[in-house]
DNA sequence: TCCGTGACGGTTGAA
DNA sequence: AATTCAACCGTCACG
């Protein structure tokens, strides 16, 4: 599984099969589609398969979220502690209960919605097999030693949660990274969805130390983080676009907020870029960007106070190489679609007056 | 030419 | 510890 080395698309972009592409290349097409960019277009300029282009940003506009899912691991389970004192309760309350009935009073007490509530069948094995007996102690009151991990609300949000939120224990490869505690809040109590919509936005992500840090990028393989892991890192960041729980970014990640004014130290890393990786996405950016000079970024989606003061990610920052989708319409016909990394393409000369305001025509 | 979609081969992590 | 399973991923090809 050495994920040092990703393949190549037709595009010529490096991906590595069966993971999730950087976050910043994620952000970057939102960006771009924000600017007025067409998804062929964007997906030409990262390199990056037309499809996935289609499959982020329509996840983006469903969701409000970049991040990709959680990958791995299992459904949890809907049979509660909770639920299964209440079927017990029922149980008790009327013994001749069917297991549809059960299921009826579970949605109408609340005790579950219909995104975790146990199948009929499942309510006829908990019957059978756990409150058979009645007489006995159920096993869940018991304090048994079977690990229960995070019983579900009855949140569609939480219907399936976050995997590092079920068990965070010292060695939890989710819950932390290269010094980057995981806050409790995010990632425990509140639980990051498994399931869409995610509890992390664009302009979330915007905020990102870890975009401009390349230790808390790289994974030890070379190859970034999860994005699973990412999320952890997300600062908060005021957002245009709170369209989901924003609520719930970590206190913790507050102190990355100071990537607002320390550019210049985050702009070389081009987090996501690895010697070898992904250079096509990534390289310098200082090379290619106005250190100091913040890209704005216009579209209302993304738009907001820190925006063009920080753009703190130097992988986000070079989303913004272009300061106006005509920049990037014009250089990308200006003779792209050569092999060569976005250094190559757009040197620094295209890169000043930062404070243009796009022009996203983007259309052709 | 653009773009949505499904198949495919792959990774991941809980059970 | 190894296996299974079901979630996810991005690419590719098709329409």
């Amino acid at each position: 599984m050495d994920q040092s080395y990703g393949e190549v698309n037709q595009l010529g972009g490096v991906f590595v099969n069966g993971r999730p592409l950087p976050n910043g290349i994620r952000i970057r097409i939102v960006e771009l589609a924000q600017l007025g960019i067409r998804p062929c277009d964007i997906s030409r300029q990262l390199r990056v398969s037309h499809g996935c282009v289609s499959k982020i940003l329509a996840r983006y506009h469903e969701t409000g979220s970049i991040l990709p899912g959680a990958i791995g691991g299992s459904k949890p389970r809907v049979t509660t502690p909770n639920v299964v004192k209440n079927i017990r309760d029922y149980k008790q309350g009327d013994p001749g209960i069917f297991a549809w009935e059960i299921r009826d009073r579970l949605l109408v007490d609340g005790v579950c919605d219909k995104y975790n509530v146990p199948s009929v069948s499942s309510i006829s094995r908990i019957l059978r097999n756990k409150i058979g007996n009645l007489s006995q102690p159920n096993q869940y009151e018991n304090n048994n030693n079977k690990p229960y991990h995070a019983p579900l609300s009855c949140s569609p949000i939480h219907a399936y949660s976050y995997p590092g939120a079920l068990a965070p224990s010292p060695g939890n490869k989710i819950g932390g990274v290269a010094g980057v505690p995981v806050s409790a809040a995010h990632m425990g109590h509140v639980g990051l969805s498994r399931a869409w919509p995610s509890v992390h936005t664009v302009s979330n992500i915007l905020g990102i130390r870890a975009f401009m840090d390349p230790s808390a990028l790289s994974g030890p393989d070379g190859y970034a983080p999860k994005m699973e892991e990412w999320a952890s890192r997300a600062a908060t960041f005021p957002s245009a676009r709170a369209v989901n729980v924003e609520k719930t970014m970590p206190d913790a990640d507050v102190k990355y907020a100071q990537c607002s004014s320390n550019l210049s130290g985050y702009v070389p890393a081009c987090a996501y870029s690895p010697p070898g990786q992904y250079g096509v996405y990534g390289g310098a950016a200082a090379s290619y960007m106005s250190a100091g000079a913040g890209w704005q970024a216009q579209s209302p989606g993304f738009t907001h106070a820190h925006a063009a003061a920080s753009s703190p990610c130097g992988e986000f920052q070079s989303a913004g190489q272009f300061q106006s989708a005509g920049q990037f319409k014009a250089a990308q016909r200006a003779g792209d679609r050569k092999p060569a990394g976005v250094l190559g393409r757009y040197p620094p000369e295209h890169v000043t007056g930062l404070q243009h305001r796009p022009s996203p025509t983007g259309a052709s």
